[in-house]
DNA sequence: ATTAATTGTTACAAGTTTGTGACGATACGT
DNA sequence: ACGTATCGTCACAAACTTGTAACAATTAAT
């Protein structure tokens, strides 16, 4: 849930404003005061939202839209455009340059995260929703549950997001650092003994069921779910 | 599908060419020919859908929309704008008074139907008006009803809808996101926490009916009701 | 106009989950 | 067999999640 949020805002004190908002909402505010500072910025971090004042000095917000929806590499990062109420004729125009959404100034905090979330939540990626299973063993991202031999396994969130991706990639061994990326994520860091643990409690959790040896490990390499 | 539409619109020619249309397409039409008249009739029957005349004579359209979204018993009711000319003026000031779409005049029956079934089916997600039951649960949406085991249960309006989206959503679990769209509507900003509140006083409600496990909670993910 | 309901928000306690270091066990090459 | 690298397991503190009560604000009803 937290992004890197890119402000685009030529009022130095609006900007500070947003930027506290940003990061007290856990976002890590980038900061830019004209369209060619923003572009730069783009050019060397890619955030996941940007959040662009219409009115701009030189190069207004719309054409730093236009400018990214123009590159492959730039072209599905969500914007919200940023308005004053009187400039309330251009927001069709905003729309149609590809803006995601539209807040009109003065805006609360409140409002403004509601949008960064509903605009982030709409770009993110869904977890499929199929269930899987591997012998008896039911896993139901649906219903987020886990059942053997029609037994419920008790899981915590990580354990689940483990078991689930380790199934869906059966056979192939996964090193620590995929798992991190992949289960935690590329963002977190943590140390890669953390693996080790929670393949223990999911082999504990799994214990009771007989699927203790479903994951195998494999020495200097990482872990496996023996495919069937 | 079927919904009671008020149709505000002072010219009664078109008026009655609208209703005709409305009743050929299922739905249950209430006619005003002014703003007053209009605001009178919602005081007695709330209507799924508001097709309201952009110019109507004393009151205008758009002062109808901004009363009717300053209640909250009248804030999520949908409507729809009808505009003899297509000013983009007007248009973007309709939006932002909180219409939800928008059509200029003439429009075919076929491009009125499909823009009343897109807005309902956007706003109304799944208040379908059949009965629902779990076990000895019953749930009915036409009377605004709940009982269990013969007795009544007594839910406030938010508790009522929640427990109508769980129960018509049995078994999977929804992220406190996804209940705040579904039951408080996209639109609505409040806190996520807000949720974990009504999940209990729901629960409360139905303890003393031996139905209060009937909500679990999935630590870290949200709620799901347990299917059966 | 009062009263009662309803709703959103916050604070706090209780319970879970998670990351990490420690330490023993195990596998592997020599 | 020996030493070393790697892994399994445990305990524990910190962080997070959730249930619950209390409170304020708003809305409906009398």
């Amino acid at each position: 849930m937290a992004a890197t949020v890119l402000v685009v805002e030529d009022e130095p004190a609006i900007l500070d404003l947003i930027a506290y908002n940003l990061k007290q909402a856990g976002h890590e505010p980038l900061c830019a005061e004209s369209a060619e500072q923003a572009l730069q910025m783009i050019a060397n971090v890619l955030p996941d939202l940007i959040l662009l004042d219409w009115m701009l000095p030189g190069a207004s917000g719309i054409d730093v839209a236009k400018r990214l929806r123009g590159h492959e590499r730039t072209r599905n990062i969500p914007i919200i455009m940023l308005s004053a109420r009187s400039e309330e004729g251009d927001k069709l125009l905003g729309l149609e340059t590809g803006a995601d959404d539209y807040i009109t100034k003065p805006f609360s905090p409140r409002e403004l995260n509601a949008r960064i979330k509903a605009v982030l939540r709409r770009r993110a990626p869904q977890m499929t929703s199929d269930e899987v299973r591997v012998g008896d063993l039911h896993l139901d991202p649906a219903s987020h549950r886990v059942s053997a031999h029609g037994n419920d396994v008790k899981l915590g969130p990580t354990e689940f997001r483990l078991l689930h991706f380790l199934i869906t990639h059966p056979g192939r061994v996964h090193s620590r650092t995929q798992l991190l990326d992949q289960v935690w994520g590329d963002h977190v860091f943590v140390e890669e003994r953390t693996v080790d643990v929670h393949i223990q409690r999911l082999r504990k959790a799994l214990e009771p069921e007989r699927f203790d040896s479903l994951i195998q490990t494999v020495r200097g390499t990482g872990y496996r779910l023996s495919a069937s």
